[in-house]
DNA sequence: GATGAATGAGTTTTCATTCAT
DNA sequence: GATGAATGAAAACTCATTCAT
C-alpha cells in the first residue's frame, strides 16, 4: 500500500511539474519575445496547448506566473554563478570561470538573457507587487559573493586594494552585462568574447605584480 | 499694427506650445513612475488638467505622446554632451567635463533618468514603431562623439591604445550609467561623486605618462 | 444711403450665400462619396476651407447641414420634373421628355445620385428628425404629378385604364431609378439609354391604339 | 457509453450555436430598426443578454458580425429564390410561384425586409470590406437565374423576345421590390397582392398568345 | 482536474459641439 | 463674423479572471 501511494503520486506529481514546466517555459518564450505587456493568459494557455483554466490551477494569477518564472531563473543564475565562484583556482581565476559561465549561459539562453535585462535593468515598474525587492536581494546576494572573492584576493595581496571590494564587484558586472547586451543586440559585429579583451585590462590593473 | 499682429500670432501660439509642454511633462512624470502599459491617456489628461480629446489633438495617438517625449529627452541629452564634450582643455577634461555634466542633467531629473534606463536598456519590446531605430541611431551616434574624443587622445599621445575607442566609449558608458542606476537605488548608499573613484583609475590606467 | 444700403447688405448677402453653397456643395461630395457617418465637420470644414466654428454660423448641427442639403437637392429634383412634365406635347411625349430629363439631371450629377438613392431607397434609419417624412411629402408630391399626366392621358383616352393612375406613376418611376442605379454601377454595361427600351414597350402596352 | 459521448459534446455545441443565433437575432431587430451606426456593440449585447466580451468571442469585431448576418439572410433569400423557381409547372408559374414566395418571406421578416433595402439599394458606403461585392455577387447569382428561366419560356416560345432576359429579370425584380417598399411603408394603403395587378399586365404583355 | 464560455471593467480613440479671443 | 483649441460623452475592443460542466 505505501509502495503504491509512494509511486502513485510522485508520478502525478512528476507529470503536475512536467506540465508547469512546459507553461514556464512557453511563458519565458512569449514575455522575451514580446513583453509582459503584449503577451495575455490566453496566448500562452494556447501556445502551451492547455486552456486558460489549467494556467490558473497553477498560478494565482498572470503576475504569480511571471514570479515564478523569473524567480526559477534568477536561482538558476545563481547557481551558476555559485559553480564558478567556487571553482578551483586562486581568486583571479575564479573571477575568470564566472565571466565566462555567465556568457555561456546567457549567449545560450537568449529568452532568459532578455528577461534578465529587461527585469536588473530599466528601472522596473510595473510594481510586480514586491518581484523587484525579492530580485535585488537576490541580486545583492550574488554581488556580496562575488564581492567576497574580491576581497579574499585583497587580503591575499593577489588584488590592490584600490576599490571597495563591492564596488569591484559592480565594475565587473557592469563590464559584462554591457558586453552581454552588445552581443545581443549584434553578435556579428559584438561576439562576447570581446569581453576578455577588456576585462583582462581590468584585471592587470588592479593586480599586484611581485 | 504690424506689432500688434506680431504680437497677436504668437501669443496663441506661445500658449499652444506650453500647453502642448504641460501635457509632455505630466507624461514624463507619469511613465517614469509607473511605465508606459500602466498609465492610460485619460490619466495623463487628468493629472495635466486636460481633457482626452485636448491630447489628442497635440498627439496623433499614445504611442505619438510617447515618442515626442522620448525624442525631447533624447535630444536634450545629446545637446549636453556636445556641450560638454566641446568644453574647453585637453582630452582627459573634456570627459571628465562630460561625466559630470551627465551626472548633474539626470540627478536633477530623475524622471528622464528612468525613462533613459527604461528605454536604453532593457530590450525594449513593444516596437514603438522604430522608436527604438530612431534612439538607437541618436545613442550611436553620442557614442561616436565620445568615441572621436578617445581617437583624438590616443592621436596625440595622450591615451594608451588599449582599446579601439569604440569600446573606450561604450565602457566609460557602462561605468557611468551603473553609477547612476546605483545613485538612483540609493542616493545615500551610492551618490554619485563615487563614479569618480572609478573613473580616476580608468583614466590613470590608459593615460600615457611621460 | 438707402442705395448703399440695398447695395451694402446685399453684397454680404450674396458673400454669405456664396459660402453657404459652397459648404454644402463640400458636403455633397463627401456624403456622397463615404457616407453621412464617415464624415466629420472638421473634414467639410478642411475640405471647403472653413473653419469648424463658420459651419456652425451657418448651419445648427450636422443634421441641419444635411437636412439643407437634402432638402435642396429634392427641390432641384422636383423643379427638373416640374418642367418636363410641363412641357409641350401630349401626355406620352410629357413623360419621355420627364424620363430624358431626369437621366440628365443625374447622370450629370453623380453625387446628387447616390444621395437620391441614399435617402428614398433603403428604409431610411438615422432618424434625422423628420427629414424622411419631409421628403417623403416630396416625393409624393412628385409622384402626384406624374400620377396627373397619366391621369390626364387616361381621361383623353390616350392612355388605357389599366391601374390607376399612381400605380402607373410608381411603376414608371420604379423603372427609370433602376436603370439609373445600373448606370450607376456600371455605365458601360448598362447605359441610361437603355432605359428606353423599356419604356417603350411600357408605353406600347398602356396605349390605345385607333 | 458512446451515446454519452456523442450527446455530451453537441450539446455544448449546440448551446454555442443558439447562443450565436440569439446574438444575430438580436443585432438583426436593432439593425434594422435603427442602422449599423446607431447601434453599438454594447446595445446588442444588453439586448442579446449578453456580455459584450460575449459578442468578440463570437465575431471579430463589429463588422464580422454584420457580415455574418446579412450573408445569413442573402443565403436564405437565395434559397427561397431556388425553391420557388424550381417549383412544378411552366416558366411563368415558377416565376409566379417566386413573386408569391417572395413576398411572403419578406413580409413575415420585416427586419430582414429593411436590411434587403439597405442593402441591396442606395450605394452602400462603408466599404465593409468587400462585403459589398461579396453580396453584388450573390445578387447577380439571383438575377441569373431569374434570367434563365425567362430565357427557357423564350426558347419555348412561351415569351416575346422583346428584351434580353436579363432585363426582364431586372424589370421583375424591379417591380416587386417597389411593391415590397410600398407595403413595407404603409401595409393597409398598399397591401403586397397589389403586385399582382401589375405583374399580369407584365407577363399578358411578354406572352406569346397562340 | 481540465475546460473554455462568459464576464465587465478598463483602455484607446473619435467627433459633434462650444466659446473665448 | 471667423477661428480653432478645448471638451467629454460615447464608441469599439481587450483581456485577466471565474465557474458550471
Amino acid at each position: 500500500m505505501q509502495q503504491k501511494k509512494k509511486k502513485a503520486l510522485p508520478r502525478k506529481d512528476r507529470q503536475k511539474q512536467y506540465h508547469r514546466k512546459q507553461i514556464l517555459n512557453t511563458a519565458l518564450d512569449l514575455f522575451s519575445k514580446y513583453g509582459y505587456h503584449n503577451i495575455s493568459m490566453h496566448k500562452i494557455a494556447k501556445e502551451a496547448e492547455f486552456s486558460v483554466g489549467t494556467l490558473y490551477n497553477f498560478f494565482s494569477d498572470k503576475e504569480d506566473l511571471y514570479r515564478a518564472l523569473i524567480t526559477e531563473l534568477a536561482l538558476e543564475f545563481l547557481d551558476c554563478m555559485k559553480k564558478a565562484l567556487g571553482s578551483p583556482g586562486d581568486e583571479a581565476e575564479k573571477l575568470h570561470t564566472y565571466i565566462v559561465a555567465k556568457g555561456r549561459l546567457f549567449t545560450n539562453n537568449i529568452p532568459m538573457l532578455r528577461i534578465y535585462f529587461s527585469e536588473t535593468r530599466g528601472s522596473s515598474f510595473d510594481a510586480k507587487a514586491g518581484l523587484d525587492k525579492e530580485l535585488r536581494a537576490l541580486y545583492e546576494k550574488g554581488l556580496q559573493q562575488i564581492s567576497l572573492v574580491f576581497k579574499s584576493g585583497m587580503d591575499k595581496g593577489l588584488f590592490k586594494k584600490l576599490l571597495e571590494p563591492y564596488y569591484m564587484a559592480i565594475v565587473l558586472e557592469s563590464i559584462t552585462n554591457t558586453f552581454l547586451f552588445l552581443w545581443l543586440e549584434d553578435p556579428q559585429r559584438h561576439p562576447y568574447e570581446k569581453v576578455e579583451d577588456v576585462t583582462r585590462l581590468f584585471f592587470e590593473n588592479i593586480r599586484n605584480h611581485p
